[in-house]
RNA sequence: CGGGGUGUGGCGCAGUUGGCUAGCGCGCUUGGUUUGGGACCAAGAGGUCGUGGGUUCGAGUCCCACUACCCCGACCA
């Protein structure tokens, strides 16, 4: 795209009222607005990136047998009472409103109730479980304060998956694989290498729930990590009778800064008694079925990985997110699109900066603005293509042939 | 929800013990000169000073209430 077409363009200087990194440079790059505390809107750059992460994290829900479908934003308070859990005393952070006819709905803050009560619909026999039905969904939550930017709001967009199993073995086959394709979900989208296995509170269910937890001194929880193991612990289940269940030994540990960027739930029967969501076994006898949850805050790992990546000059995102793959950057006196039609036909995701503006505030937003590749095209180069990887000093010189096969490698 | 702080053109800020037509930088528009790390000159446009009330001859400035935002804490299936 043409960055003269965009109409974002990029600030000087950060909002008075955005302390955290993440959105700070977000806003300042030109990916986010802020409405109001707590809720962002998704610009075209940030959207985007948002699309990337979602393709990603639903490719690897797809690869483990995850449903993809929508549940609705507002929700039944019938359904919810089921599981006792439509009362403000019990949840305090619903965000309700009236029909005009006076029926008090609820807007979705989370959707175990909403998947027990369909699958309740559908599930009749063994023959029809497993099940993994999925989806990205926008969720709310009246926080009593919301903070650190993009991490916490009061509307985010997510990606739940909720496990149906015929057993408890069934269903911890099936978490295993949640784990695993969480792991490649947080390596692909960049931050892999600072996300940990944590053990975090269970519930009724479990001993353990299991977060993802990226590190990062902007995150709002504590762990402690044994770097061994690559695995940690919640400070809020950080006790010594955790430790040695989990074998791990308190000289080995370190603590540190994380948010959590994913988390897997086993929620056992709990919500399936409630919605006496049976099935028929081969015996003829009813069973509860087992369930388990899955989370992932795309926005709240979108701003993570701002976070942990950035440098001093702006954003880096790995390719594997990036809005754009490649920035050129045309400063020649006499601009024409032709490289930028040619790449473009190559197929490379190209952000073309052909405005009318100093070379100065070409590469400062191109640093800001973190596309993986740079390429320059200026008048003092000739022919020549100028590429330099964002985070990277390096610079090359290539030919308009030599640039594509580069790009594709 | 408790404590603290802040609201002044699009963004960042200044505005003294209350005083004249509310300033500055950036950005924006027009013209000209520039062109590899946020260029320069000139001329312009753009303001309910968060909202409401009060004190006063006079309020951006003082008082009260409300509201929004930020930070710390509590909370966070």
């Amino acid at each position: 795209m043409k960055q003269s077409q965009l109409f974002t363009h990029t600030l000087k200087e950060s909002p008075r009222d955005e302390v955290s990194l993440n959105a700070q440079l977000l806003i300042k790059a030109g990916y986010i607005y802020k409405e109001m505390a707590g809720v962002y809107s998704f610009l075209p750059l940030g959207l985007k990136v948002l699309n990337k992460i979602e393709k990603i994290i639903r490719e690897e829900m797809d690869d483990i047998g995850g449903i993809e479908m929508r549940t609705s934003v507002f929700q039944n308070q019938e359904v919810w009472q089921k599981s006792n859990r439509w009362d403000d005393s019990v949840v305090d952070n619903w965000f309700k409103t009236k029909l005009k006819n006076g029926t008090e709905v609820g807007l979705s803050f989370t959707n175990e109730e909403a998947y027990a009560n369909i699958l309740k619909q559908y599930i009749n026999s063994y023959k029809d479980l497993p099940a993994y039905p999925y989806d990205f969904k926008t969720i709310f939550r009246n926080e009593a304060r919301s903070k650190s930017g993009i991490f916490r709001g009061r509307e985010f967009y997510w990606k739940a998956l909720y496990s149906f199993s015929k057993d408890e073995e069934e269903h911890y086959e099936f978490y295993d694989k949640a784990k695993e394709a969480y792991r490649k979900i947080f390596q692909r989208v960049g931050v892999g290498d600072l996300t940990y296995l944590t053990f975090a509170s269970g519930g009724s269910f479990s001993k353990f729930s299991h977060e993802f937890q990226t590190l990062t001194k902007a995150g709002e929880d504590t762990i402690y990590i044994d770097e061994k193991k690559g695995i940690a612990v919640n400070k809020e289940v950080y006790t010594d009778e955790v430790l040695k269940s989990l074998k791990l030994d308190k000289n080995n540990l370190v603590e540190r800064k994380a948010v959590e960027v994913g988390n897997i739930f086993s929620l056992g029967t709990k919500f399936s008694a409630p919605f006496n969501l049976k099935y028929v076994k081969p015996d003829g006898k009813e069973d509860l079925v087992v369930m388990g949850s899955y989370g992932i805050g795309l926005g709240r790992l979108m701003g993570t990985i701002v976070e942990v990546l950035a440098d001093d000059q702006g954003i880096i995102w790995p390719k594997s997110v990036a809005p754009f793959q490649v920035h050129l950057i045309d400063l020649r006196t006499k601009r024409d699109d032709k490289i930028y039609q040619i790449l473009q036909k190559q197929g490379f995701e190209v952000l073309y900066d052909d405005r009318k503006i100093s070379a100065g505030i070409k590469l400062k937003d191109a640093d800001l603005m973190g596309m993986p590749y740079r390429l320059v095209q200026s008048d003092k180069l000739g022919d020549k293509l100028e590429l330099k990887r964002r985070g990277s000093k390096e610079i090359n010189l290539y030919s308009e042939k030599e640039i594509i096969k580069v790009l594709q490698e």
